[in-house]
DNA sequence: GCACGACCCTA
DNA sequence: GTAGGGTCGTGCT
């Protein structure tokens, strides 16, 4: 045995993947290796760190990548109990199989996935015919079968280790020639692969017969005459020894595609390899790929020949500071079948957003920066904005001039403070990454870029600084704007050319983004836009009630708790309650400290005075810190209004979130909470409606399983959750009781939620065997609805996705998670996302229906103000109040046809409360 | 000044 | 048990 040394030339290097591979998922270190979206990565890292040794090592050696194949062998024929004995391969190293693969195949080096045998004996094949030819061959393994296979020209080495064998390495290490490891594995058997050998026969025992007798034929012969009980055990062995023989044998003349000396590394795929290890967060492979794409342009840079200078240079953008450059590029721009555009502005905040500069990019690398309102000291004189913009406005509010950008909403809403109406949104990079796929990435242009481009791009922190020191664009140097605005648009156009081809690969996703995604973002940006009318003086009306009572509610409790103290500070809570009052410690924090949570206070509350008044004082103080003291504050200055941003590319389902202000989570479920929509109005001769969708997902749930029963119950219009009870609990409809519609709705609830026996026991407060009971009635009076979440579980580990009616797609990247938590929570979602997005694609669908109606009125008499998931709420004219009441019901039933009806229903009110 | 956990509001 | 956002207190930089 010797260190690795040095190679001869150009040695054939044959490399055992699989060996590797499994090898690799099984060190400690790389076990903890995944990426941010949870795919695990340590075995694949593992591999390549092996295969990058090689290569330093054996600078010209011609690597081969060999893997097992899939499936059953030519050895599970001739023996069926060959490897039975193995564990299914895990999850989580199945799928880095594919990915490493690629990888593989990316870096330019042969790879061989021989169905029908091992990754053994294609070696075995490739070797011998290398041996043959008198090529030097190392084989790099941590298989010590592969000794078989040493010659004077075939050496092993197992990278790992560093350990390399050659024929007196062999015989070292195993006592054995190599010609006799395949008798001495024989004798010996195989434990992990399930052959049997010799009983109580080791190394030991194998290289002393073999020694004597030369071979395993010789040493069966002399059977009779070995002593003792080992004697006996091989004579018992006698009849299945053959058979071990053959298993032990790598074959040597495998059917392959190519001969040895034919097989060539072939050309590195840099932008594969740039897009791989970006999509598997692979730092170090992403770093040297590169490296080594820098040096191979630096080559070419090197090259006599200029002609291709100006093509590379990605540097070619402009600043637009004159009306001759204005010129130009507005005829670019009209010559361009495709342009990028973009804003630059003073404020995230689109209300507030004083436009600073435009930048357009046309071609790749080939991008201006318009700066119209930089301020700074000394800044260069620049082109008028109004004069810009009204020189724009023509091609900007052209339907026909298609345009991409990053997240257009925002620019469009900026734009219409400038009375300008973009249109010819085309293309609209954040929600093509969006549709392709919601899980893997942000969908802020940085992430894209790095993700599809493998690019890092200028920060908006880089040249604006951060925290209190952050300026506005306005202020920002043009040497450092127009870099990095002219960037965006150029970046802009280059995802949208990757992605795009990404996307077109799948008509149901292309379906999602055209007729759903970028139809619906001018609807919202029209929402936004036109905002909510918000009684402020009811609002601090209402502050001005809760401080007093909190105030009561402070001095009670620090009464009780004998101190005063901080009742917003959980920590200081704990000390009171758990360590000076001594109260019973229910439940903890996934942290481990003693938790004050509202359930935990529920519960203690029975017993003693604090916990209630606790609870009132949180409810109180979250009411008033979060929406009657914030929501009066959210109130646009200009418009009166207040304006939220919808943002379309957040969910991993295909809802829409809001926030500044959130107006999906306004309390609905107290009474006190209630007052807080009081102060949602409409204007003058105005009234609110809000139309909600019932059961929605439970009908979707129906629809999706197709289950008899289920369909049935809403066919006929019953209360879903009563004919729940009464199918469970065997019960007349009529008869049901309180109780039992209760606990089926939690049931209905819970289905929904994908859950399991132990969370509906949690939730209904019963034991798991009660719970289970439930599951298991439901699920027998609604099979298909069992059928319909077990191949749903199905689909989603067969293909890593589910989908929604509509073709949405949710990846579920922890799907084959070996931490088993991990993997139950990815199957709860994979149950929940079908019914939660087709929700979403339903409301959004019947968003764009209504809208479309909206825009056939006369007069401003219809206006659609909010979304929330399940509802939409209109300011509507008081003289067609109903009327047009009717007319958004019908437009939202009939927004899509599915196998149950879907039912909306809307009230009236001269607030939001009072619309329910 | 910022990140994070605990808590609580919604569908 | 699903999907979100906002606020507060806390502890680190």
């Amino acid at each position: 045995m010797a260190s690795a040394t040095k190679s001869p030339s150009n040695p054939l290097v044959l490399v055992d993947g699989s060996s590797y591979l499994f090898r690799a998922y099984h060190v400690p270190y790389l076990q903890a290796l995944s990426t941010s979206y949870g795919q695990p990565t340590g075995a694949i890292t593992g591999v390549l760190n092996m295969i990058k040794s090689l290569q330093k090592d054996y600078p010209d050696g011609n690597i081969v990548v060999v893997f097992d194949a899939k499936g059953k062998t030519f050895r599970n024929e001739m023996y069926a109990e060959y490897k039975a004995n193995r564990p299914p391969m895990p999850d989580d190293l199945r799928t880095q199989i594919a990915p490493l693969h690629d990888i593989i195949g990316a870096m330019g080096l042969p790879l061989l996935v021989i169905d029908g045998v091992e990754a053994d004996d294609v070696i075995g094949t490739l070797a011998n015919q290398a041996s043959n030819l008198g090529m030097e061959t190392i084989i790099s393994t941590g298989d010590k079968d592969m000794a078989q296979l040493v010659t004077a020209h075939v050496r092993l080495i197992n990278t790992m280790t560093n350990v390399e064998m050659d024929e007196a390495g062999v015989l070292e290490k195993f006592a054995v020639r190599p010609d006799q490891i395949i008798d001495y594995l024989a004798l010996m058997g195989d434990k992990v692969d399930n052959i049997p050998g010799v009983d109580k026969c080791g190394p030991k025992t194998a290289a002393k017969w073999l020694a004597e007798h030369g071979t395993l034929e010789q040493v069966m012969a002399k059977a009779s005459s070995v002593k003792g009980k080992v004697g006996e055990h091989l004579r018992n062995a006698l009849s299945h020894l053959p058979l071990s023989y053959e298993l032990a044998t790598i074959k040597l003349d495998v059917d392959l595609p190519e001969n040895v000396q034919d097989i060539k590394p072939s050309e590195i795929d840099y932008e594969k390899l740039i897009t791989l290890s970006t999509q598997f967060e692979l730092k170090r492979l992403l770093t040297e790929t590169q490296q080594k794409i820098k040096q191979t342009s630096t080559i070419q840079n090197e090259l006599p020949e200029k002609h291709n200078e100006l093509k590379v240079d990605t540097n070619n953008y402009q600043t637009i500071l004159t009306q001759t450059d204005f010129d130009t590029w507005l005829e670019k721009l009209k010559a361009a079948e495709l342009f990028a555009f973009d804003t630059e502005t003073t404020s995230l905040n689109y209300m507030d957003a004083e436009l600073v500069g435009v930048s357009f990019s046309v071609a790749e690398g080939e991008a201006a920066y318009l700066p119209v309102a930089h301020d700074y000291l000394d800044a260069p004189e620049q082109l008028n904005r109004a004069h810009v913009l009204a020189t724009l406005k023509p091609l900007l509010e052209n339907p026909d001039i298609k345009k991409v950008g990053q997240h257009l909403k925002y620019d469009k809403n900026v734009l219409a403070n400038y009375d300008i109406n973009l249109q010819g949104i085309a293309f609209d990079t954040m929600l093509e990454s969006y549709v392709l796929n919601s899980v893997t990435t942000r969908h802020d242009m940085d992430s894209l870029a790095e993700k599809y481009l493998g690019q890092s791009t200028i920060h908006f922190e880089d040249i604006a600084g951060k925290g209190v020191k952050q300026v506005t664009f306005n202020q920002i140097p043009l040497d450092k704007a127009s870099p990095y605005a002219a960037e965006d648009a150029d970046i802009t156009l280059r995802l949208h050319k990757v992605i795009w081809r990404k996307l077109s690969e799948e008509k149901d996703l292309v379906n999602v983004f055209k007729e759903i995604e970028l139809p619906l973002s001018p609807v919202l940006a029209k929402m936004e836009q036109f905002g909510v009318l918000i009684d402020s003086q009811k609002l601090a009306q209402q502050s001005q009630d809760l401080a007093v009572r909190i105030l009561e509610l402070e001095k009670e409790v620090h009464t009780l708790a004998g101190e005063e103290f901080n009742l917003g500070s959980p920590k200081q809570l704990q000390e009171i309650l758990y360590k000076k009052m001594d109260l019973p410690v229910l439940k903890k924090t996934p942290k481990g400290a003693p938790s004050t949570a509202e359930e935990v206070l529920q519960e203690l509350a029975i017993n003693y005075p604090l916990p209630k008044l606790l609870m009132e004082y949180r409810g109180l103080s979250k009411l008033k810190n979060t929406y009657t003291d914030k929501l009066p504050k959210m109130i646009n200055a200009r418009t009166g209004r207040v304006h939220t941003s919808y943002h379309q590319a957040i969910t991993a389902t295909g809802r829409l979130s809001s926030t500044e202000p959130n107006l999906q989570n306004i309390p609905i479920r107290t009474e006190e909470g209630r007052r807080v929509r009081q102060a949602f109005i409409a204007r003058e001769g105005y009234k609110i409606v809000a139309a909600d969708y019932s059961q929605i997902e439970l009908r979707i749930m129906a629809h999706l399983s197709s289950d008899k029963g289920l369909l049935n119950a809403f066919a006929t219009g019953q209360d879903i959750h009563t004919a729940t009870a009464s199918e469970v609990f065997d019960t007349p409809l009529k008869e049901v009781s309180i109780e039992q519609r209760r606990n089926a709705k939690a049931i209905n609830f819970g289905l929904i939620y994908g859950m399991s026996a132990f969370g509906l026991s949690k939730q209904l407060n019963i034991s798991r065997f009660d719970a289970q009971k439930y599951m298991d009635l439901y699920f027998e009076r609604y099979p298909s609805v069992l059928t319909y979440m077990e191949s749903t579980r199905q689909i989603a580990k067969e293909k890593g996705y589910v989908s929604t009616v509509f073709g949405r797609r949710l990846y579920l990247p922890e799907i084959n998670a070996s931490n088993g938590m991990r993997r139950k929570g990815a199957e709860r979602a994979a149950i929940n996302a079908p019914m939660q997005g087709t929700a979403a694609d339903i409301i959004k669908k019947a968003m764009l229906a209504v809208d479309d109606w909206i825009d056939t009125l006369p007069n401003d008499d219809v206006r659609m103000i909010m979304q929330v998931h399940d509802e939409l709420v209109f300011e509507i004219k008081e003289h067609k109040l109903i009327e047009y009441k009717n007319k958004i019901i019908s437009l939202m039933e009939q927004a899509v046809q599915l196998d149950v009806p879907l039912t909306v229903e809307a009230g009236v009110g001269i607030n939001w409360d009072e619309a329910h």
